[in-house]
DNA sequence: CGGAACTTTTTTGTCGACACTTTTTCAATT
DNA sequence: AATTGAAAAAGTGTCGACAAAAAAGTTCCG
């Protein structure tokens, strides 16, 4: 149903798109072992693309492989998903302040829009966090392309798209935290309408360094809950 | 005589770094086709642990593939090379931030004791190139190391090593530019002495900035002698 | 002599098979 | 009953083989 034209795509180009949102769906959850027989059977492929695909994720930091032992989805312990924050605050800030001076007036204006629609939808429906993860990404992303730089791009849309992707889950976005990056959002915009370099470095800075300051409370608040299956210290319900 | 000790290492790994090997000593020069059948032949493996290498090193941006058409060596125009560096910056910069606060004494002093080294063969033998080249991408990576972030470390040590290696070739070190990134060395490591967070950044991206330009300045010095075999303007012998 | 179409050769993408290692199963022993 | 050990099962790493596509070489025509 999905694999009907084939047209200059091969099967290990779809394995690792396929094998990508069986990952970010969560079907293969952290730590679990990523079977290449079973998932080969399922794809209906055999494993010499599938191994292409896996050694791609493991280029990528999402999966971990011993030699002989197979390869795993990769644990991000709340200080590993604080190492990815610093890696993203240094490289999208650099897009950020590449950005400022290489953006066209037509895409301040898509930003612009964008912005307001998320704004008057957000009046309707309130700052729903599924609505928020989406755009949220499409707004980094957007941003990367304008730097116009390949390498920062392809850093951010394609090798760190997938741990950013499952680093997500690690974040429960609040209602606050939501319409606190909107804000956050427009500085940034504001930043680079006004082709500031340094104010649009410094805007995306501060806005993932906001996210990382909400993680590392909501991870202390948790208590630590990631390591085993119960949580302590919390008895209600 | 090399693959002896198969002790836990896969054909597939030591392909991957002859493969590096191979490319970074010039045996494939930019532009060049990596011929599977070729290359099998030569190292004396079959065609599917290449085929990893190969994919691996097309993930790290040095080789550059099409469906159906095969893998080339990336050919780095001094756009490219730019862009590389701001990732750089970008990259190395948090990295100096990030060892400012977790670096220890101890490795202080080594940094230390290594440019006094530095200092004291230069002054027999004067600024080698060869040398600088060797000794600058050690501090690098020992900086790195110093972050405590694996995502910092694997970046810079292992994604982008080789692609900066490539770069290395564009950047013709001048002695002059030799001698005044030891001058940029000796304030980093004083920054990160004082546990400067700041000024360890600044002064990383300073360094890495003036790299860059002095790489401008030598490409528009040659003219564009990249892109055909003969160089024009300069007609002397 | 140059260029287009055809044929041959090479190469890529994919598959199935096999050896060796790891994991699991299961039975015997303390 | 629990632990240890051997045997069986499954999985990984590697290899050779084959179909389809691309590249190279050849022939024919203008």
């Amino acid at each position: 149903m999905l694999d009907e034209l084939d047209d200059s795509t091969t099967v290990a180009d779809s394995a690792l798109a396929r094998l990508t949102q069986v990952i970010l769906d969560g079907e293969l959850k952290p730590g679990a072992k990523v079977s290449e027989p079973e998932l080969a059977r399922r794809f209906g492929i055999s494993r010499a693309p599938l191994r292409e695909a896996i050694r791609r994720l493991e280029e990528r930091s999402v999966l971990t492989r011993a030699p002989r032992l197979g390869a795993r989805v990769v644990v991000l312990s709340p200080a590993k998903v604080e190492q990815i924050f610093v890696v993203r605050e240094a490289v999208e800030g650099m897009i950020a302040r590449e950005a400022a001076t290489r953006i066209t007036d037509s895409e301040i204006a898509q930003l612009r829009e964008n912005l307001a629609r998320q704004k008057a939808r957000s009046e309707e429906i309130g700052f729903s966090t599924f609505l928020t993860r989406e755009l949220d990404s499409d707004f980094h992303t957007f941003i990367a392309r304008c730097s116009r730089n390949e390498f920062l791009i392809k850093f951010l849309c394609e090798d760190y798209a997938t741990l950013i992707g499952l680093c997500r889950k690690h974040l429960r976005q609040v209602p606050e935290r939501a319409y606190r990056a909107f804000v956050e959002h427009g500085r940034i915009v504001d930043a680079l309408a006004d082709r500031d370099a340094d104010m649009a470095e410094l805007a995306m800075r501060r806005h993932i360094q906001a996210s990382r300051q909400m993680l590392v409370a909501s991870v202390q608040e948790a208590g630590g809950e990631s390591g085993r299956g119960r949580r302590r210290g919390s008895k209600r319900v």
